[in-house]
DNA sequence: TTGACATATTCCTATATGGGAATGTAATGT
DNA sequence: ACATTACATTCCCATATAGGAATATGTCAA
């Protein structure tokens, strides 16, 4: 079997790091394509490609205004990641701490 | 270009289900190889695989202990995808406000 | 040393990419 | 109708899987 596909879910399409810089570019506002492509230097089918993925899996949602597709973040899709992350989050304050401890020369636990 | 390697960063070890599956088990303390197969139910040279791409991006560490090695979690490589996913928490926060306010039949912002 | 146990690695293959190039499609202005 | 603008899609290809099977490596016990 090979690699899931990326429009398998919203973990697989945020593994590539263009993906995740065209979500953090529409996280201020809706953008129309080649805002994307100018801002992020791609080609243009290269971010339409992308879009595509992102939209399969419910990152981003799409509305047209003429010939331009605006395109917007879709948070709801993104809380399943940093709930999923959240799960480790007492592991590594523990950790942090422990290394306080050490630093100021008491115990570790 | 294909896709970049499993290893090439957290976000893309991540990805794939199984690998998630591991680390949530590791969560709880530190296991031997044959305890995760015994417990996510995978081939052992299929862990023994999953493994090595955790460690090689520092999602796990590994000690050994007679012939078992003991993987556990290494939480501060988690982190980066929380911090990112954090990112878009106004978002979502944003957009379930709206939704609140629009069931109780006030005005979106 | 030999055998058993625990884990890692190698070989194989079907599959899904991501980028580049070229082309298709939809909407607007005149 | 036609040219232009703005995107989307298709084709091609080098590359990296993930799983299955087989094998190698390392450790302990007798």
């Amino acid at each position: 079997m090979a690699r899931a596909a990326t429009t398998s879910d919203a973990f697989n399409a945020v593994a590539e790091p263009r993906r995740r810089e065209i979500l953090s570019f529409l996280a201020g506002r809706e953008h129309a394509v080649g805002e994307i492509v100018l801002s992020l230097g791609l080609e243009q089918p290269s971010v339409s490609k992308h879009l595509r993925v992102l939209l399969e899996v419910g990152l981003v949602e799409v509305r047209r205004d003429g010939r331009r597709m605006l395109y917007r973040v879709n948070p709801e899709a993104i809380r399943p990641l940093h709930e999923w992350t959240r799960t480790f989050e007492r592991l590594w304050k523990h950790q942090l701490l422990q290394v306080k401890e050490r630093a100021e020369g008491k115990r570790s636990v």
